[in-house]
DNA sequence: CACATGATCGCCT
DNA sequence: GGCGATCATGTGG
């Protein structure tokens, strides 16, 4: 017989180095998602995405984000209003997660923005660990989700409606700001700048040259 | 550190 | 059929 496929799981569990407390953190409201979409990016720096694992918490603190800016950005997969079932999760309310598949193997999370119908969203790119965890553990987008057990399979859940993942405030940070990273074949859009990170943080993603301001 | 390359497959044209 | 909102590894400066 055939040697077993490898199915891949709905969803894997999350690294138990990420274990926290979330009581006492504050959730975000449904305006907030709602705002345009480089404010939430801004804004999210420093805010912890949380996920409940057979009643455990896991929590890391988000570091590095981009916005991503819907119908007019050539960068963006609803470009030009593409609606396709893959990207439909991104025209959902803001405060929804958009999670697509890179390069074959790399899960990619993106909270949606704006009211439903707008098809905008800040991609997840890094987040920090508790202390102990190396800087590089949650540092580029698939690792983010590596580390959290996230898959396509949580495309298209709410943030706000008590599920098993969720994203708390966080302390104001040091906010650098640069072009997107890998994004080169996006012509004019491939400059905007849409990336967003905690200048003292050492988990930020991507080349030296970017941790610096434009 | 910068740059090049291979891995690997769902999605879109 | 081609190509990515990436990562790990290897080379060279």
């Amino acid at each position: 017989m055939a040697t077993p496929k490898r199915t891949s799981p709905a969803s894997n569990a999350p690294d138990p180095r990420l274990r926290f407390d979330p009581f006492g953190f504050r959730k975000f409201s449904r305006d907030f998602f709602r705002q345009d979409t480089v404010s939430v990016a801004r804004a999210i720096i420093g805010a912890w995405l949380a996920r409940r694992h057979k009643n455990h918490w896991y929590g890391a603190r988000i570091v590095e984000t981009e916005a991503y800016l819907g119908a007019i950005d050539a960068a963006a997969h609803s470009w030009r209003g593409r609606r396709t079932p893959r990207v439909e999760p991104m025209y959902l309310d803001g405060g929804h997660l958009y999670v697509f598949l890179v390069y074959g193997m790399h899960s990619c999370a993106n909270v949606v923005t704006g009211p439903a119908g707008v098809a905008e969203a800040v991609l997840l790119r890094a987040a920090e660990g508790p202390e102990g965890t190396p800087p590089k553990f949650l540092s580029g987008p698939g690792r983010l989700c590596a580390a959290f057990g996230i898959t396509v399979a949580a495309s298209g859940i709410d943030l706000l409606s008590g599920g098993d993942l969720r994203l708390f405030q966080g302390q104001q940070r040091n906010i650098g700001i640069s072009k997107r990273i890998g994004v080169e074949y996006a012509g004019e859009a491939a400059d905007w700048p849409l990336r967003f990170f905690d200048k003292d943080s050492a988990a930020v993603s991507g080349p030296l040259r970017l941790r610096t301001d434009l």
